[in-house]
Formats: C-alpha cells, sequence, structure tokens
DNA sequence: CGTATCCTTGATTCGCTTCAACATTAGTGG
DNA sequence: CCACTAATGTTGAAGCGAATCAAGGATACG
C-alpha cells in the first residue's frame, strides 16, 4: 500500500460540451442547448492514482463521478475479511451512485490504474434536473442501466459455470472497449485473476484455469494481462447452450 | 393533522396521504404538503392475481408500481430456459425501475399471492419531480436502495455458501415483515423452495436440506412455509464467523 | 377424493476449492 | 543495469460442498 497522496483538485473547469466522451457518458442524447448548462454542473477533475481509492465504505456522499481517464473496481467488505467486487468501471461510466440512498457511500471505488474524474456535486445535479428535462432522464437511464447491469450479474453468479462466467466477462469487456473505439477482440485487462474471481465468485486459480482452457481450445490467446479473442462466436455459443449448473 | 378523507367508491382513485403504507413507500419523509401533490401522481391501482404477471421482458415501459397488498417475485430469463429469481418485493416497494434505461422491462414481475399495485406514470413523475424536490430526491433514494441491495446479494452469491445464503435470506425476511409490523420471528413465505433457491443461486434440494439443518440445531422451527425464527442470534452469528468458502 | 404441486431425504457424482509448488513479471535499490 | 524481492500467475493433486438422480411423503386444490 502506497502512503496517501493528497487530493489533487486541478482548476481546470471541466467541460462536457468539449468532452469527446459524451456519447458513452451522463450527456448522452442531450441538446446542444442542455450540454452548455451541464457545464455549471461539473465541477472539477480529480486525480486518482493506482491503488487509491476515490471513495470507501462509510464516507459521506457528497458527489457522484464521471470517469474520465482510467479504470476503476467497487468492492464490498464484509465484517470477516471477505470482500465482493461489485463491478469494473470505464471511461465514461458513473460512479458514486450507491452513496444517494443512505447519504454515504456503501462500497469502496478504487483505481485500477493512475484515473481521472470529472467531480459532479449531487445537490448541484438535483437541482439542475429540476430544470434541465434531458439531464433528468438521462441521470434516471444511467441508474436503471446501473440496476440492469447488477441483475445480469446476478444471473451470471447464481446460474453459470465458471468457464461460461469468463467467457461472459469477456464478451462484456470486448463489447465496451469496442464502444470506447478501441479493437474488439485485442485488450489489455486492468485488473488481476483475483479481482476477476471475485466479481464472478471464483477462486483465481479457477479463473486462470479457465483462460488455460480458452487458449488450448483456441478461443482466447492470453498472455497474462493481455488478451486477444480468436473465436468470438464460440465463446458466445458457450453461453447460449444449456450447460448451466442450476 | 387530519385533513380531510376524501370518499372515493370502490378505492379507485388512489391516495398516498391516506395511505398507512407511507413510511415504507415512495412518500417516505416528505412534507405534508408535497405529499397532496402527490395524489395527482399516482393513477389507477390493479390488481393481479397470483402467478400472473404485471409486466413482463420485453414490455414497452410506461409506469413503476408500488405494492400495495400482496408480493411479487422479479426474474430474468435466458434463452436455454435457465431463470434467475433477482428479488422478492413486498407491500410499499417499488417495482419496474429496471424499465427506464432502455424503455422496456428487462425482467418479469410475478405476483406471488393475490395482489394490488398502486400505477405511477413515469412520465407524470418525472414532470412532477420536477417540481416537487422531495418526491425527486425521494425516487432518486429508492433506485439507489435498489442498487446497493443488489450488490448484497451480488456478495451473498459471489461469496457465501448455502447455509450462510438461507441465514442472510431468512433474516432480511424478518426484518421486512417487521418494517411492516408483524412479527421478527414468525412469518409465512410466499414463496416456494425453488424460488428461493433461484435467489440464492442455490438448488430447491439444498435449500430443503439448509431448512432442516437449521431445524435441527434449532435455530427455527419450519413447517412448510411457515417460519419461526428461535434463535436469531446464532443465525446472525453464521454470517458474521468467516465459513465462506471463497 | 383424487391429482398435481411442493417438499423432504438418501446415494452418488462432479465442479470448484484448497493446498502446494513453481514460474513469471514488476518493482526497488545498490 | 542488474540483483533481489514481492506480487501475480500457472499448474497439479486431493478434498469437499452442492448438484444430480431418485424415491417417497405432505399439502393444496379443483
Amino acid at each position: 500500500m502506497k502512503a496517501a497522496v493528497p487530493i489533487t483538485v486541478n482548476g481546470l473547469k471541466a467541460s462536457c460540451s468539449q468532452c469527446n466522451l459524451v456519447e458513452l457518458c451522463l450527456p448522452f442524447g442531450m441538446s446542444e442547448h442542455d450540454l452548455d448548462r451541464l457545464d455549471e454542473l461539473v465541477g472539477a477533475r480529480r486525480k486518482i492514482k493506482r491503488q487509491q481509492s476515490l471513495y470507501r465504505a462509510g464516507d459521506t456522499f457528497e458527489a457522484i463521478y464521471a470517469i474520465r481517464a482510467g479504470s476503476f473496481k467497487t468492492d464490498v467488505l464484509l465484517e470477516d475479511g471477505r470482500d465482493q467486487v461489485t463491478g469494473f468501471q470505464m471511461t465514461g461510466e458513473i460512479l458514486g451512485l450507491d452513496g444517494i440512498s443512505t447519504e454515504s457511500h456503501s462500497c469502496n471505488a478504487i483505481a485500477l490504474e493512475d484515473s481521472e474524474v470529472c467531480v459532479i456535486p449531487y445537490a448541484k445535479l438535483e437541482e439542475l434536473s429540476r430544470e434541465v428535462e434531458g439531464l433528468q432522464h438521462q441521470f434516471h437511464k444511467v441508474m436503471s442501466r446501473e440496476i440492469v447491469r447488477d441483475h445480469g450479474v446476478m444471473m451470471l453468479l447464481g446460474s453459470m459455470r465458471a468457464e461460461e462466467r469468463l467467457a461472459a466477462f469477456l464478451l462484456n469487456m470486448s463489447q465496451r472497449f469496442t464502444a470506447r473505439g478501441f479493437s474488439p477482440a485485442e485488450f489489455h485487462l486492468r485488473m488481476t485473476r483475483d479481482e476477476i474471481g471475485s466479481y464472478l465468485g471464483l477462486k483465481l486459480e479457477t479463473v486462470s484455469r479457465a483462460f488455460s482452457r480458452f487458449q488450448e481450445e483456441g478461443l482466447v490467446s492470453v498472455q497474462q494481462k493481455h488478451i486477444r479473442i480468436l473465436n468470438a462466436a464460440s465463446l458466445k455459443r458457450l453461453l447460449q447452450h444449456q450447460s448451466g449448473n442450476r
């Protein structure tokens, strides 16, 4: 664990209307006019170093965050030390929604690499979304999407076997990299086998073995964190044919 | 604090200000004044018979629903026939939030017993929550709470063993019955072993065996769907001591 | 009162975990 | 730049928890 680094807030005013992540982020689908008003909303940017946390469970909730660069994981801790990764987030995605319900965060958000977020003060967001219909609607969609995503993960954890889970994970990552203009077939994972395992409800050894199996069968090429998908169709088939165990 | 009670024929027109579920439902925490405005929002009530669906995956999203009486399950289906129960909902809880993101529902909501819901047209909700700050805030809290709840389920599915899952489930049910003025220790489950299993990521036989085990050990008394919790402390201990397998 | 549904229990199988050893990569300081 | 060490990843062998298969019993329902 690195020593605590003071939070760096650079004075640069963020600007949604100028940002190239609009189609992935909160402003998606909003009109030019509404977009300009969004610039009032987004305050400062904040840089987070690898392994540092953006917020921790128990922290008072004040803002949500849009990832401008880098990536994060969120995890929940149990008293006994067990922890569970609840999600991996990439550029344009929103962090911190869990905090609204109790006004304090219920999970930890940790940077997987040196990252930067736009800070969106929640009080301002509520205020502005009372005036800007498009913003209100987009925000609701973002929350709803998170709920739907979580249901997908519950499905995965509750009814898929190890290799299906990993296949689903890889296809999901591929799809998200594609949406960001990267190759659908070749990408670099920012998380460890242990973190993937935690997210998928598996031990790291099981993740490693599943990777090896996929490689043997020519479905993917795996070199540590560098992944190349060689046969996406077969990966998809793994999910569709009922090979589940529950 | 008593306002004039409008005499509504047959309860066709719902009224949040008169409803005894306020502390559990969407209006929780809202002022008297704001509450009155809510009555504009909630349109008709709708009765759903046992085993009937309130909405199905793919249905166009138009409204969210507050459960006025009865209970529901939500489930997601995979192409191959596998399905996963994503939640059980009781009176005062909100159904349909999954529909906002794509404007069509992503799961099925099925009544576990003859039930009744208040229909809240979503367009109206957005409109009114631009005017009524308290409503906006409450709605956001409801969505956020759903996200936090889902993370809890992911934790359960990803890192607990069978008996821990069932213990968590029973304690959660107990807590929710208590909030509704019923006994914390004695209640009637509305769902089958198969549905509990699907929710907990277990087979129905495993659920049944875990129930039997709890009974043998004097933790609960089980007679089919009738549950009596005899030793809540031990159930809680089951969760806190790290007996997990992942 | 008969039938379908739901629940319980036992025996066996199987997939993932656990434990262990080793390989590889990344990070650090001389 | 290389030596050293910690962190991460891979692979094998054995054990265990839950799934599967199977049979019978209880309950609700028309």
